[in-house]
DNA sequence: CGAATCTTTGAAAGACGTCAACATTGGTGG
DNA sequence: CCACCAATGTTGACGTCTTTCAAAGATTCG
């Protein structure tokens, strides 16, 4: 578990040259740095939700956190999960919309904040952020466009080697570490039916589960199954 | 049925105020008119292709194109209906990606190209346009997160109700004009299906039916079900 | 240790997709 | 201009995947 309050500087972010501002040069950091505040948020803590006005952009120095929907029936529909040196809530600041995602952290994170104001003026100055936002906000939307088709088109159990495989880059070497009520959000199924196809995945040795954490032992199947 | 190769000049577009480039100065205006093509496709002409590598946008001055994304089993989903005024492809310009979804005519068409490196040239030189683009990508990315929200946890009915008020404005005054197969693979369903669900919706006088057009009766009944 | 939360299992009903046959439509050539 | 054919649309029957509801079993954390 992370100590509160972890100051951390942009200069010594470790998540920094994965990030958006990587093609920032010394002063450009610097000031970056002198823009941002930073603050430890506690497992299952609110960054943003859904209806509200956003003030800034949130960058992910450690942590995870869900990016979710919800639904009328006010059931949560995980968009994406961020982890460390991912931006996120950038969307709303060219959109003049409330937010139309919520995002809550997954485990305990230390997250920084760059103001609106401050945010576009980098992107006005530096054409390197910007073609990076150009970027990230094309990819996601090729993205979207997938799962929609997913969604309409493969049935639960392609879905769930499908949602696997996109948390296994998440998690990297650890084990997929979610609720079971959260994954099956994010594959878009119920409760009961998703922990029903993850008793098959272990029965055919897919994956091996512990209590709560999930370990893939077999990538190719799961590639199979998801039809890719 | 429009004449081929209709001249069209962006200074006498119909469509150039509803247009990405609407914030353009006569000077301007003219310099974009200079490097853009315009073509006629006929209906059912492939624009561009998933897979391929874009050479540039593609601006819709007249006419209608559905973007799809073509499933494991070769089904089209539906992602958007694009019409007059429209850009499109231009996601793919900032990605580096091929396209990941392919574009076809859904009837005649008159449509203009811009290349690549024009196009580039042209957000590079214009903040307006580059605002524009950016607002559009973030609209549109908040629209497909509602879109898979909708697919993961609405029933079918609530689906068409759905996209039968996006149709609604795509067509403004005009019916309906879709296959029975495109609009259940908007829907995200089986055509059958969707023929069912539209004949409850006729029986229920929600809408009604010119043979292959469709014209919707009571929007507010749509809306209940789509529950907006 | 116990309360609260999360997870698992079972049974039953319903929504939806698939297959096969049939009907209608619109475009084409005679 | 009409007849015909291919493409598109429609209907019924059936099976199955998935959800829902209810209840019991684990696990976690104070």
């Amino acid at each position: 578990m992370k100590e509160h309050h972890k100051h951390v500087t942009c200069e010594n972010c470790m998540s920094f040259k994965e990030s958006m501002f990587s093609s920032f040069q010394n002063g450009q950091i610097s000031e970056l740095n002198h823009h941002k505040s930073c603050s430890f948020y506690k497992k299952g803590q609110a960054i943003f939700a859904q209806g509200n006005y956003p003030r800034g952009v949130f960058c992910l120095n450690e942590g995870k956190v869900k990016i979710f929907s919800i639904g009328e029936e006010g059931k949560e529909q995980i968009i994406q999960i961020a982890s460390s040196g991912d931006l996120i809530g950038f969307r709303t600041m060219f959109s003049g919309e409330p937010y139309k995602v919520s995002a809550v952290t997954l485990e305990d994170s230390n997250i920084c904040f760059i103001a609106k104001e401050d945010f576009l003026n980098l992107m006005d100055v530096n054409q390197n952020l910007r073609n990076n936002i150009l970027k990230e906000l094309s990819l996601e939307l090729g993205e979207r466009a997938k799962m929609i088709t997913n969604m309409a088109q493969k049935s639960v159990k392609d879905r769930l080697a499908f949602t696997l495989l996109i948390l296994d880059k998440v998690y990297k070497q650890e084990q997929i570490n979610l609720s079971r009520e959260d994954l099956a959000n994010f594959v878009g199924t119920a409760t009961e039916t998703l922990i029903r196809l993850l008793k098959e995945f272990k029965d055919k040795q897919v994956i091996k589960i512990h209590t709560r954490k999930i370990e893939i032992l077999d990538k190719k199947k799961l590639l199979a199954l998801a039809g890719i």
